[in-house]
DNA sequence: GTAGGATAGCTGCGTGGCGCATCAACTGCG
DNA sequence: CGCAGTTGATGCGCCACGCAGCTATCCTAC
């Protein structure tokens, strides 16, 4: 039976990432909880880290899914702690940059390093063409999810 | 340079499983505000429907990071919402075992199962191999988080 | 140019989830 | 029978967040 054969797949490769997506609510809790943050200004870090220019204060807020206001309030708190600086834009003079702090954030990466190496190890056990596998199903599954919520955004309330 | 290469392939796993994981709670967030719930809500109604057997309100706790107390109010909230029942463990008095309420819980699971098919439809993208790929590096990368986070919360404070 | 609409960001205000401390009930061990 | 350990509930305070309103700025139309 190849057909019931798939289907196991299916519900074991569903099991599997709900754990392994709690697992990361998880880890990221404990981690904002090492820091002395909050899982929402980790996340925001997380952001600004993987993005080469600064981000400005909307963008922030569309990335992690608040309102203008609470965006606001979490760089004033990442501000206050040293975390990044407020640059404001010359083009647009409404807009203000939010730029990172290197060596503040340093400590934070830090520890994204020391976790980073175990990770490594775990990724020198795959093969280049698992890799590949594992990187396209992730953005394909990205694609999938932000699609996905846009269309929960547009039609809130089944009630 | 096969070593750079495979330098690359690492990079842009991190980068794609980080837009991976962003985006996922974004999309949870997005489910619990059309659901009117919250985000730890959906989250532990999660946990609930993936366990066969019915938790404990200390299981829910561990399982979500919660403290008992919270977990006792997010068990309130729950049951107020005619999600879930309590129901008294007869082998330890101590205990409340949470059940879930079926045809309430339904509601939730539509929505689950509706955007279900637009997975199965990329999932069936995938050969057999590469959804065992896929399912064998979530569970080791769980495995991870996991003992990565209870290293960091038995070294809580790098102050 | 200038009026009007749209957008970016900041600020009071109220809500509510959460941690902390405490407590009662219960278990299991000596 | 005590007594330490565990489970779950509760009073309390904190603070992240959404909401509404505001100002400043940009952009388009006339």
């Amino acid at each position: 039976m190849a057909e019931s054969h798939r289907a196991r797949l299916y519900e074991e490769l569903s099991r599997e990432s709900r754990r392994y997506l709690a697992a990361y609510v998880l880890f990221n809790q404990a981690l904002a909880d090492h820091l002395g943050l909050h899982p929402t200004d980790v996340q925001c870090l997380s952001l600004l880290t993987a993005e080469p220019d600064p981000l400005t204060v909307k963008q922030i807020a569309d990335m992690t899914g608040l309102t203008t206001g609470s965006a606001t309030r979490l760089v004033d708190r990442l501000e206050r702690g040293g975390y990044v600086a407020r640059t404001p834009d010359r083009q647009d003079r409404r807009r203000v940059l939010v730029t990172l702090v290197p060596e503040h954030v340093a400590r934070v990466t830090a520890v994204w390093d020391d976790l980073g190496v175990a990770w490594h190890a775990l990724l020198d056990d795959h093969t280049e063409d698992e890799l590949e596998v594992i990187t396209r199903h992730m953005r394909q599954a990205h694609d999938l999810s932000h699609t996905q919520m846009q269309h929960l955004r547009s039609r809130p309330k089944p009630d």
